[in-house]
DNA sequence: CTATGGCACGGATT
DNA sequence: AATCCGTGCCATAG
């Protein structure tokens, strides 16, 4: 402790170099975008190298070649996942300089995209280069609800491609958020989502035969006539008209600024990731894909011109000119060690976490910030640093923030919705705390009730299940 | 008497 | 040092 108080003393730059780089890990790559282009108008000794592309991919990559997902696919093994920088988005040049006057920093995470870029960006990596055109050509063809406008068969006769090519894109996009994106017709936005929303809960039995026979029921709310096509009871028909209307979205572009979902416990939304995850292939035991976003990593360096200037510099020029040249020197420095940091704890991160990566909220292990910095030998607010605002998307296309993989009770939360979702009649919170005891889950009663409410459901007493003794099928 | 929600305390987290 | 979270205790409603 003394030796380091004496270190720092005796080096002031160290001091700043930790000051610095702890700042920059608490920015989300939107807000180090930002705070790069600052850099690179006020600073001459700062410059961007050449901007390489990925031969395969097209990503933009830091050296010119293959990016490490494409170099390495298949030398990664499950429990070891590929982690890399990417510069990816923002990656461009400002020779002009880029308008930033004294804008606050919460604007700059706000940024607000178009739907279109929005969504090309969740499924760039997937696509290949002629997959791309096809991607383009339907995105922009949405209209404000977020469906399309052009038919499938245009747009492959348009670029000569088979049809099966086009559905391909267009089943990406579709998974993509928002949910439904880009189908053809309402009802085929519906479809897509029931069947995502299948992957983590169960729906009414008859929801999908109603959305795909009895739209025009459904929409007219003519209930009766809906159980009768289906041939179960009214009742029923109107569940099921209930659980349409509550989880799914005709409209998927409507609810984009709001929030699809149901329930009190929705994060705001998080339109930037800062690191996308993605798996390799379809198999179960998949090497995991991270991809740390960070504006112009290795592309920003010093302007060795400028420090051979600097030898030649009139006198009274020399000393901005080397406080410059230092503060330039100190950015780029620091960026690595914060890429560094990301790229160590996305690492020991996936590992830990990958049931939750793959399989959802139900797997996660309750993990806390304090633990993983001891795993890493950082200290903990390195962690909450590099935490805080981030936001990851998984590999389900999913944007959560990244606190939520610290979140201790989520587990248990999932577990207590699958309980309630399957009860036969309602069970008081007293039950279901000896249910979630028996599955490892120790939690108190008092708390069960506070998950209830925190889940939007309703106490045992006033959960009427209307999933009555005999329903027929 | 049972099921729940409110309040407050202590420990963990940030 | 400030804040959040799980829990116990107690009052209230049914």
């Amino acid at each position: 402790m003394l030796l380091q108080t004496q270190k720092t003393s005796l080096r002031p730059q160290t001091t700043a170099h930790l000051a610095q780089t702890m700042s920059l890990l608490e920015l989300t790559s939107a807000e180090l975008s930002q705070k790069i282009e600052a850099a690179l108008a006020s600073n001459p000794a700062l410059e961007l190298a050449e901007e390489h592309h990925c031969p395969y991919c097209r990503r933009p990559t830091l050296k010119a070649g293959p990016c490490p997902a494409c170099k390495t696919p298949h030398a990664a093994t499950p429990d070891q996942p590929i982690v890399f920088i990417s510069p990816r988005r923002d990656f461009r040049r400002t020779n002009g300089q880029p308008d930033i006057d004294g804008d606050a920093p919460e604007e700059w995470t706000a940024a607000v995209e178009d739907l279109p870029t929005y969504v090309g960006r969740q499924i760039a990596p997937e696509l290949n280069l002629e997959d791309r055109a096809l991607a383009a050509h339907l995105l922009t063809s949405l209209d404000e609800d977020g469906l399309l406008t052009v038919s499938l068969l245009e747009v492959a006769r348009y670029h000569h491609v088979p049809l099966s090519r086009v559905e391909h894109v267009q089943r990406l996009i579709q998974r993509a958020e928002p949910l439904g994106v880009g189908s053809c017709s309402p009802q085929e936005a519906l479809l897509v989502q029931l069947e995502v929303l299948s992957e983590t809960r169960t729906p009414p039995r008859e929801t999908e035969q109603a959305i795909r026979q009895g739209m025009d029921a459904l929409s007219r709310r003519a209930y009766g006539e809906l159980g009768r096509l289906l041939g179960v009871s009214t009742d029923k028909a109107v569940q099921i008209a209930e659980f349409i209307s509550e989880n799914l979205n005709p409209y998927p572009a409507r609810a984009y600024w709001g929030d699809i979902h149901q329930g009190a416990a929705q994060q705001p939304f998080y339109p930037e990731p800062d690191i996308i995850i993605s798996r390799l292939s379809e198999a179960e035991d998949t090497p995991l894909l991270i991809e740390i976003v960070s504006p112009y990593a290795g592309a920003l360096r010093v302007n060795t011109l400028f420090r051979q200037a600097l030898n030649e510099a009139p006198p009274e020029k020399a000393q901005a000119w080397q406080h410059d040249l230092d503060e330039a020197a100190l950015l780029v420095k620091c960026l690595q060690q914060r890429d560094n940091t990301l790229v160590r704890m996305m690492q020991r991160l996936a590992m830990l976490q990958r049931a939750y990566i793959l399989h959802g909220d139900a797997y996660i292990i309750p993990l806390t910030r304090a633990q993983l910095a001891q795993e890493l030998n950082v200290h903990e607010s390195t962690i909450s640093r590099a935490v805080a605002g981030k936001a990851v998307q998984l590999p389900n296309r999913k944007i959560v923030p990244l606190a939520r993989w610290f979140d201790r009770s989520l587990n248990v939360r999932t577990a207590l919705l699958q309980i309630i979702a399957e009860e036969k009649q309602p069970l008081s919170d007293t039950q279901i705390a000896r249910l979630l005891a028996r599955q490892g889950f120790d939690v108190a009663r008092r708390t069960v009730a506070k998950y209830r409410s925190m889940e939007g459901i309703l106490p045992a007493r006033l959960r009427h299940h209307s999933t009555k003794p005999n329903d027929h099928s």
